[in-house]
Parts: structure tokens; sequence; C-alpha cells
DNA sequence: TCAAAAGTGTTCGCTATACACCCATGG
DNA sequence: CCATGGGTGTATAGCGAACACTTTTGA
């Protein structure tokens, strides 16, 4: 039997950490599901996901989970949302704060319990345990939402990118197609990005560009609005 | 001493949900406060919130908070975010579940408690108990983000309400001035609002206006997206 | 040699902005 | 009678959408 060595006046439910992590293999969307290896739901794809430690809080506990799948640090972790219906969980009242990491897929050296993990493209997700079905549709609505007006989709992309590679990744995301010449002009005239091999002599290998944070920070201090 | 009658395995946390409430009184956005009774940070003022149920998710926890303090049932309420910095309350690991709602002035009865609660204006808010600055703060800029893409405004004013009512309600929550003209354009243009009062001949009564929800449901659905 | 890709221009129409005008009401 | 407020009209600038052109590379 175990031991129920923690006690209180009121029921408290258990709380959770889930995370959608997100990543782009240059054409699609993808995420990361692991396949459960223990009732409910034995061998249903699933979120990753974990306890919230005592000593820390959501986004920690989402780091956690990230660094345990992929090996990744520093990625981009965005919370937004708690999923709280009451049977959620059959076993017992568990709530659960659910995130959405960005990570460059050649970053990934796959995590510790990589075996049981796997990428999937949006729209080739089968049926996931619990409500993952409708945290991972909320999550992409939500990037989704948050692209239109955030550049976090250099996260996705590698440090240096061509224009042609940041089109496809927005199209990808947003579902729209961009005219080619025009999406060029807007990236050029927005100066967010730093071209890195200059040379206007050798062309036709295209040129590639860094994101550039600082002036991203300057221009939105100005009250700049970004926008797709 | 108390019985502890609901142990585990695992420490779990207390769940709690905090409900910023705004109001509007055609000048000002309004935020409702509750002064604290009993410690901590006694005697401080706080957002209304209270321990989540077994039984209710955390809408119907934050809606039900709303009903103690308003009086109100169906206001507009949305989830924004979770609070669960491992020492946010001094007596035990709290995390807490975060919603604002907007409500009409004029509709609040008070509630039972009402003798607690006080409106302030935002800007004249004192310090808070806990981390409830920063919770009311992340709400105030959650509003304004939502705000400018939703058509949540209208939740704030009254059912019928004029062109320059709706003008103040924007320019108070964003914190800018619109020419008068382009507003009265911009709003007709957008056919979301419906004219009550008609008669060209009986002018300088102002016109009064209702939101068409449906108006905004169809337009949406066809790709539209609002703009402030 | 020719198709595909990459970088650069040009035009047009919409819309946000700035600002003017008219009419009714009430002190 | 005139200040105020409410509704409508007009001109301009800027930006996004649509589309043309040139050069280089590689099959």
């Amino acid at each position: 039997m175990e031991e129920l060595k923690y006690c209180y006046k009121y029921p408290h439910p258990s709380v959770t950490t889930d995370c959608v992590i997100f990543g782009f293999d240059g054409t699609k969307l993808k995420v990361l599901l692991i396949e459960r290896g223990i009732e409910p739901y034995k061998g249903r794809w699933a979120l990753p996901g974990g306890f919230l430690r005592m000593d820390e809080d959501a986004m920690q506990g989402a780091l956690r989970e990230l660094k345990e799948e992929t090996g990744l640090e520093g990625a981009y972790m965005r919370q937004f949302h708690t999923f709280t219906t009451p049977d959620r969980d059959p076993r017992e009242r568990v709530i659960t704060i659910a995130h959405y990491a960005l990570v460059r897929l050649q970053e990934v050296a796959g995590g510790d319990d990589a075996a049981r993990a796997s990428w999937f493209s949006l729209g080739k997700v089968p049926a996931l345990a619990f409500d993952h079905d409708q945290i991972l549709r909320m999550a992409t609505h939500e990037l989704r939402r948050q692209i239109h007006f955030e550049p976090v989709g250099f996260e996705l992309l590698p440090k240096q990118f061509t224009i042609k590679e940041l089109q496809s990744l927005y199209e990808a995301i947003l579902d729209v197609k961009f005219d080619r010449r025009n999406f060029y002009k807007k990236m050029q005239h927005l100066e967010l990005l730093t071209q890195i091999n200059g040379e206007p002599n050798e062309r036709k290998q295209p040129f590639y560009f860094e994101f550039n944070a600082e002036k991203y920070a300057e221009l939105k201090h100005k009250g700049f609005r970004l926008e797709f």
C-alpha cells in the first residue's frame, strides 16, 4: 500500500504542466508526441508533460519536460491556457497548465526518453490521450494568433535563414500564400533582418539573414506593431 | 486541531481562481477590489478570488466569484494566465488561475459581500495583497491586446450606446485619442452597429446603437479581422 | 539552351489620417 | 446670437496587392 503522507483539510487537485513542442521541417509544422506506456490510454499518443514540483513554477516545469524530451534548454516557451475540466483525467482530478515551445529541429538531439517520442505533421496527428486533442488545437490557434503580431517564427528556423524559408514558415503556420516579391520587400522594409553574406555580385545563391532582436525591441518600444 | 482528511502520495498545491473585474464609468476604466479581513495582508486590497471546488472548472469558479461580488451572472469572462510562483502565498503553495471579467456598471447591484468591495480607477490602485499587482497589470495588458482585435468593449457599455461613448471607452482602454469624425466613419463603415432611434430629422439627440453580434460572427467567418 | 530561382521595379486601389462644413439645440 | 455638440464630406499620403523584368545557375 502506498504511503499517503501529504494531507490537507480540503481536497486538492493534482497539477501538471503539458507542453506542445512545435518544430518546422522546411515545409510543415510538426509537433512532438509521446507514446504512453501505462494506463489510462496506454499505447495512445499524448503531449509531453508531468507533475509540477513544489519548488518550481509552471514555466520551469515545462522547460524541464522539454529538456527531458529534446535535450534543449534555451527554447522559446509560452504558457497559453490552463485546462481544468473536472473529469479530464479518469483517475483523479488533474488540472494542467499548458505551454507551447518553439524549437529548431536541427538542434533537437533526442532526449532521454526519445525512443517513445515522435514528430507528427499537424493534420496527421492521431487521436490523442485525455483532452490533448483540444490542448493541441488551442496551442495551434494561439501560435497562429501570436505569430500575426510577434516575431516568434524565427525560433523555429535555423539562426541563419533565407527569405524563402521564412516565407515558407509563415505560409505553413498561417495557411496562406504570399507573393514572393512583396514578401521580400516587406521583410527588407521592416529592417528586422541582418544580412549575413553580402556581395551583390555573387547573387543567385540566396542571401542569408539573421533576426535582429535588438532592433525589434527598439521599434516595439517606439510603438511599432509587427503584422502579417 | 483541524482534521486533515484528504491525503495524497505526493504534495499538491492549493488551486484558486482570481478574477479581475473591469467596469467603465463613461470616462475611466475601473476595477473591483476587496478589502481583506484576515491575515495575511489583512486590511490590504486584493482581487476577488477563492478556492476551486472539485466539481467545477476554473471558469465556473470565476463566475461564481463574480456573482458573489456583483450579483451578475452572464458577464463576459476570460481566463488569461495562471500564476504559479512557489512562494506567492506565504502560508502554503497556492497557484491561481486568473481571469478577467467585463461588466456593465449599471447592472452591478452589489453582491453579498459588497460592503468590503470597492471600485478603483486604474492608475489609482493601491499596493495589493500577494502578487495581485502583477495579476492586475497583466490583466490590463491582455485586455488592451484583446480589444485591439475583438469587439469585447461592448461588454463594458450599456446595451445601447452612442458612438461618443464607444470612442471614450476605446480611448480610455488604449490610452489614445481618435479623431471624432474618423471614428464615426469607421464605425459606420464596419457595419457592426445597429442604429436604434432612426429619424434623420430629429437629430442633435445623438443616435443610439447596439452591437450586432451576428453580423460580427458572419464577417469573422469570412476572414474579416477587426482592428483598432 | 532553357527552365527555375533570386533580387529589384512599377502601378493601382484602398484606407487611415487630417481637416472643413452644416445644422440643431440651449444658455 | 453664439458656443457647443452631433452628423456628414473631401483631399492626401502611405502601404499592401498585383504584376514585369533581369540575371544567374544548373540540368
